[in-house]
DNA sequence: GATCCGTGATTGAACGTTCATTCAGTCATT
DNA sequence: AATGACTGAATGAACGTTCAATCACGGATC
């Protein structure tokens, strides 16, 4: 019953892509409508308005993240092997679906972002900090606050994400070293 | 000769302190005028267009802050040295001047930024890029392509500012903790 | 010193466009 | 035939940009 209905779906979908390729400005409602095959009105049967559907669009993202990554942690291995579980799966999540990883920046930079909706619960940043705290737990990360280890670890991701998409052409040496960032994160937040 | 008319800067950092408010779309030229005490009209004296002024912005920002991290440089310390007064610097500038990070990041994850603007001649973007090739080329940190570290290390202090901004309240705990996070990223780049 | 003129900067109302949102009408299903 | 979903043209507000009018000021003239 918790089923979101699926032209809703295809709506956040189709917003999605549009704000990937052209950001907030460059995605009317009657674009984003047309990408996903309804009229323009039908948009206001799902949502309240266009900045609710970008708000349920930032709960949609996160839920999605949020499923992906959690069933492919096996909280039965150390935590070392966890750590890099997570971050290859959550890089290859990021890459397959670039509009999840553009969108959140956009988000998150942009004034949508108000302090009301940064305390609404989020079981994306919940789980994340579990994760962490588990590692701190077991001894095998610094005794830090799991918000800041979880804070550096998606930084990292994140960067290396935007170095790959901006510097997919050039530099071909460069994306060997690509390779060694999670090592280095590791080595900067385990236990020494 | 290249001083910039006093009444350009007025207008761009009247636009910066907007837009790390309001964001692009809540920054009409109207406001941005009006906060700069000029009427509508006078901003395209100084700029072709609204998208042109943003550009400039960007260019401005960089070069504030490559003349403010480069002056307080010493070449003659030890990199180790260097790289915790690099960090220092960087995250007291932004803590000082929000809306550089807040347009920064803002500009980067938007559609403005375009690739022919990262294909751009980038002091600041230069400048990092030859600082860490010096860690590379002393000895003093892990031999990876400069971009990368600089990403790396980048991507930590844009996620400290970000932590900072948004717990600025709760979490006093936390704040312990963040005076580590340098340490931690020196031991994820440094030769070991 | 007072007055006038010319020039370039500055103004802000007006224009045309784009957009979010509405709603009267149409369609599909039962 | 009734119900509810769906449509897309119409509406009005907001915005970027333009430009005719005004202003500020330095020099020329008396």
């Amino acid at each position: 019953m918790d089923q979101i209905s699926s032209k809703k779906v295809q709506i956040l979908e189709s917003a999605l892509e549009l704000i990937r390729e052209k950001g907030f400005h460059g995605s009317p409602i009657s674009q984003v409508a047309k990408h996903a095959s309804v009229a323009a009105g039908s948009v206001y049967t799902y949502f309240e308005s266009k900045d609710e559907m970008i708000f349920e669009l930032y709960r949609y993202v996160k839920s999605e993240v949020l499923k992906e990554i959690s069933e492919k942690d096996d909280p039965k291995k150390n935590f070392e092997d966890r750590f890099f579980d997570f971050w290859n799966n959550l890089t290859s999540l990021y890459q397959e679906r670039v509009a999840f990883q553009s969108f959140l920046e956009q988000f998150t930079s942009s004034p949508y972002n108000t302090e009301t909706m940064q305390l609404e619960t989020d079981p994306w940043g919940r789980w994340t900090e579990a994760f962490f705290r588990e590692g701190v737990e077991s001894g095998q990360l610094r005794p830090l606050n799991p918000k800041i280890l979880s804070m550096m670890v998606m930084g990292s991701v994140i960067s290396l994400i935007r170095f790959r998409t901006y510097f997919k052409t050039k530099t071909a040496s460069a994306s060997q070293d690509l390779h060694l960032i999670p090592q280095m994160v590791w080595d900067g937040i385990k236990f020494q």
